[in-house]
DNA sequence: CGGGCCGCAGAGAGCGCTCTCACGGGGTGG
DNA sequence: CCACCCCGTGAGAGCGCTCTCTGCGGCCCG
């Protein structure tokens, strides 16, 4: 079949087609269809009848041009995420945001926001194209947002580094899970505690390696063990490399991603050291690497899948005009597996 | 800000702002927009100027309704991928997806098909919402899309195993991969080699099992070390248990993915069996966890990103009437880590 | 018993764009 | 030199829906 529909086939049924079938006008299919509490009962019902009958489906575009609102969203993720892009958490993210929506009213689109061409991106978002736009934006670099979310309601993953302050976004409590996680380390008997960091031009980055850092602090002791990664396992592997290069002992070690302790796990397993014998490790990130690895990854569980929902709910409150909390922060909690 | 626009701001240039500027029709001005040849060359650079000049972008919803196209194409994950859904594979695709439509006038929506109401599926795909459909559809379970397909270009990731014969869709060489995979374990002297192999209601699972038993039984060799999982390390563990407990020797293993691999592995250790001394192990799939893993897992690599975007391509081609191969078919190649 | 409301329905004017059709003018062939 | 094309253009009719505005009853109040 080299399939071409020759004439688009069944022609969609229409709000007039159903308004003579329910022998009514389109202004009052159209109230029931958006739910108007004006519509007498009983015309409702047979309006309800005859969409059921001709198995109607409100065309979106005629009635997005009509209302001047789009019924869709958008998600857009940096191009950079290419390089990142088999981390699980944004799949997790797509997940709950797609999750949500599902429920509602709203269509979900994806962007690629080309580094390239920051203004196409912006073009789109500010064409009319969305009612709204989530925004996973990583790094601190692109500032573009800030314009847009000036006209558009935005909601980011994360706290956003750049861009107006009054940003809404929703955030996984980084800093008090990371303390949590070195807290853990501690209580283990642990007390020369290295870290590998994440990237510091990104609030997970930089709030789990503060987390650690006052944790440590408070407790007295060093904190001059961190090496940075990029939240890849070769550069968690990297990371520990020059960790164990330093020659300062080392009995504790709080990863800031599970795929970056796999790569340490890599580097800890050559050098003979047993986890959790030798190291004990503790990883950030509840995904299938920490349940993977051997021993499995003592680690933090943030809701990813969850913060995506919220994202996505938190977006369609702005946009209906409801009122809604500017900061949505979830918490963390201690999963304890085998290397901890 | 506790943002609310009031009032929509600035509202969007229209066509016919930009034929007033242009001191041509709106027709004119449509012409240019859509390339169309037949334009005298210096009003189309009137035109274009006064495009600039207001910043004129077309609304999408008014084109979709005046041309009943939508300039948009859905993709459909199944929404039992809630549990596959860390599963890089499908991050990858989509970024192929979404990479090749940003350079195409098509929009990238994606629903989660709800298999508690795949008639909302089907309604949202037939409704008129979209110009066709991306179909990463897992498992043989759903037949929805049989109907779909016929009155809607659809594109299927991985040959579907029920639905029309004539589907169009890009397929990974299954087969050829496990069968290299499997040479080369033969090619290392193995000649107990296992298999855990994937769903059998799945194309990927059914055919890396298949070029697997090709293999040995090419070589004469015992093809009954056969047990399945689910594509998920803990399944891989599983079985990894399963096989040892059955008592036959092994010495070279063909897992059908990484993330099995990766379960398999921890078993392999807790057994005090070394890889690849005592079991040489090849994977399938080349994606984070294969690299990660301790010894670097030798396996088949695959071009999930490429995967997407080829049917990105072929969709949009579909879409527009131009002639289209209905399969593509893309080759595998072996990449040789530690593992054998 | 009359006037004023209020609740519900219908009429109709667009939303911004595409696309068919008709038209004018220049080129070609007879 | 005229008939015929054909190319480039503009006019105008929708695409399917929303939403304002008007109108029609019936009810309450004075």
């Amino acid at each position: 079949m080299t399939h071409r529909d020759p004439g688009r086939a069944r022609p969609a049924p229409t709000l007039e087609m159903v308004a003579a079938l329910a022998g009514v006008s389109r202004a009052t299919v159209s109230r029931v269809v958006n739910n108007s509490p004006s519509v007498d009962p009983q015309r409702a019902r047979a309006v309800r009848d005859a969409i059921a009958a001709l198995n109607y489906v409100p065309n979106r575009a005629a009635r997005s041009l009509a209302s001047r609102r789009t019924q869709a969203v958008t998600l857009v993720l940096p191009e950079s995420t290419s390089k990142v892009f088999t981390d699980p958490y944004f799949a997790s993210v797509i997940e709950g945001i797609a999750g949500y929506l599902a429920e509602t009213e709203y269509t979900l689109t994806m962007i690629l926001s080309s580094e390239s061409s920051p203004e196409k991106t912006r073009r789109y978002l500010l064409g009319g194209n969305v009612d709204g736009a989530l925004v996973v934006s990583h790094h601190s670099g692109d500032n573009s947002w800030a314009r847009v979310s000036g006209s558009l309601p935005v909601v980011f993953a994360g706290r956003p580094l750049v861009g107006e302050a009054g940003s809404h976004y929703v955030e996984v409590e980084n800093e008090s899970g990371a303390a949590a996680a070195t807290d853990l380390l501690l209580s283990r008997g642990r007390r020369n505690i290295a870290t590998i960091a994440g990237p510091q031009d990104m609030p997970a980055g930089i709030d789990r390696l503060t987390g650690w850092r006052r944790t440590l602090a408070g407790a007295g002791l060093d904190s001059s063990r961190v090496e940075f990664g990029d939240f890849t396992p070769a550069s968690g592997a990297a990371a520990m490399r020059r960790l164990l290069a330093r020659g300062a002992p080392i009995d504790g070690l709080f990863v800031a991603s599970a795929q970056m302790a796999a790569g340490a796990y890599s580097i800890l397993a050559s050098h003979s050291l047993r986890i959790p014998g030798d190291v004990a490790v503790v990883g950030f990130d509840d995904d299938e690497f920490a349940a993977a690895l051997t021993p499995a990854l003592t680690t933090v569980h943030h809701p990813v899948t969850g913060m995506g929902a919220r994202m996505a709910e938190k977006l369609v409150a702005l946009i209906e005009g409801r009122p809604v909390e500017r900061v949505t922060r979830l918490g963390t909690s201690l999963v304890l597996r085998g290397s901890a």
